[in-house]
DNA sequence: AATTTATACCTATAGGTCCTAGGTATAAAG
DNA sequence: CTTTATACCTAGGACCTATAGGTATAAATT
């Protein structure tokens, strides 16, 4: 694997949250939509995007409804609440900053 | 606290090799580094810097030779490792793919 | 027709991480 | 003499990913 075990578990919520921010979305998808947008670096098992999903339920960042797909298949759609919105500004934010921080010392390096 | 448990633990790693790289250091005085480059906003307990240490020493990060300040204290300095510098590159072009990527997002959503 | 692949969800266990709270010890300052 | 600052360490709880397994159906391949 590419990414360390505690990089994964920080930028997973962030990733899905920026995810549903762009519209509804769904297990399965989510992590092709991952891979696409890391560019096929960030490869994603289903056994552990579920429990991500399942605790930003129910910290109220996103909620889930159950749907059915044209082809008929079950799926359960998930969106974005007003919370989970809030949460993504503030990690992103947060993201930014120990990147700066770590720019910094590049600079001070040199 | 202000960041969250997955982000310190991310971080940590970047944020030791990083004032590593800069020249020897010791536990207490890393931690107070940390808040200094950090203006404040990250303030590590001890009880959580000192295993970190021993797990980057463990994996051939840094070295720790015990020493004595000028005040007669005993202080077990840390340096960085040949190891402990391809990995801080490793990690810091990590963290930059991802935020790259939540930047990514915002501009898409604009 | 039968098998494989892709789709779509879920959970349990193992291993690793911080966090909190505790312990030990010494120098300096009040 | 008591408190604060310095300086190190470890144990247990809570939480998170990784792996491996389970269930089910539609589509594609053999």
């Amino acid at each position: 694997m590419k990414y360390s075990k505690e990089f994964v578990a920080a930028s997973s919520t962030p990733l899905v949250l920026s995810i549903l921010a762009q519209g509804q979305s769904y297990g399965y998808a989510i992590i092709q939509q991952v891979k696409d947008c890391s560019m096929g670096t960030m490869c994603w098992a289903d056994g552990m995007l579920y429990p991500i999903l399942h605790r930003l339920e129910k910290k109220g960042f996103v909620a889930a409804v159950w749907g059915v797909s044209d082809s008929g298949r079950k799926r359960k759609y998930y969106r974005i609440l007003p919370a989970g919105e809030i949460e993504l500004v503030k990690q992103r934010q947060h993201w930014q900053e120990i990147n700066d921080m770590l720019n910094n010392f590049e600079v001070i390096k040199k």
